[in-house]
DNA sequence: TGTTGACTTAAACCTTGGTTTAAGTCGTAT
DNA sequence: ATACGACTTAAACCAAGGTTTAAGTCAACA
């Protein structure tokens, strides 16, 4: 089974290791292996969960919230109903994130239009 | 004129009156008029470049960047390109940031999915 | 007259999400 | 043998964005 650096890893999504080195001390990384030297081996699974940590943390999922779906992915299948209740809310959170920005966004695409026509009209004299 | 106590413009726009101070502080509200007493008035206009103000923060600007463009609106007509530059360039950074969790949406919506599948599995034995 | 209630301030405090630092341990190439 | 590069840790540090606290002012009401 092949296994990544702490290096490789943080190459692989662009990420400082010292990210890395918080998110595993913060829980998100639980079943970490190490070599004799103490130095921290990424499994392909880790990899994955690391994919979907950033996943969840690109949606602004707080470390806490994280944290617990990892700790029921750990878990197991039991789990599998809480993961799904929190997945769901999170997407209508992100769904909601998404249409405050959109909305948002309407208010400054007036401010770029208003702004480009007074620019405009003042070349025009 | 119509004036507005912090406590009205914090309900308005349910905001903590200490947000609104701490903007203040931050040199997002200037031109804000006192009455004898020192407190703050709100005028028509504070209201709508509080608008403004809220627009960028649920757009994620940082403080310092809604300072500078209130520093340039208040400046006047001769800034108005550099805020349009700078608004272009804002609505390309949460174009961005949409996009992204756009994006990790998909990887959510998969979990949620295959969580549901299991259930779906399970109950069926 | 005094006591609420709505405001003021400066300063301290808080949380989140990291980053940096200092000191140390390995394995390997010279 | 030693020196270098890649790693380790705990603890200190940082910035952003507020929130809380303590002490005070003022107007109005009982």
């Amino acid at each position: 089974m092949k296994f990544y650096s702490i290096s490789e890893v943080a190459a692989k999504f662009n990420i400082p290791e010292s990210t890395l080195r918080y998110y595993d001390k913060k829980g998100l990384l639980p079943l970490l292996e190490r070599d004799e030297a103490g130095r921290r081996l990424f499994s392909e699974d880790q990899i994955s969960l690391l994919e979907t940590i950033i996943c969840l943390k690109n949606t602004n999922m707080p470390i806490s919230g994280i944290k617990q779906y990892i700790e029921w992915v750990v878990e197991g299948a039991t789990t599998i109903e809480l993961r799904l209740e929190m997945m769901k809310n999170h997407k209508k959170a992100v769904l909601a994130e998404i249409a405050m920005m959109t909305e948002s966004l309407k208010g400054i695409d007036l401010k770029i239009t208003r702004y480009k026509k007074h620019i405009q009209e003042g070349k025009e004299k």
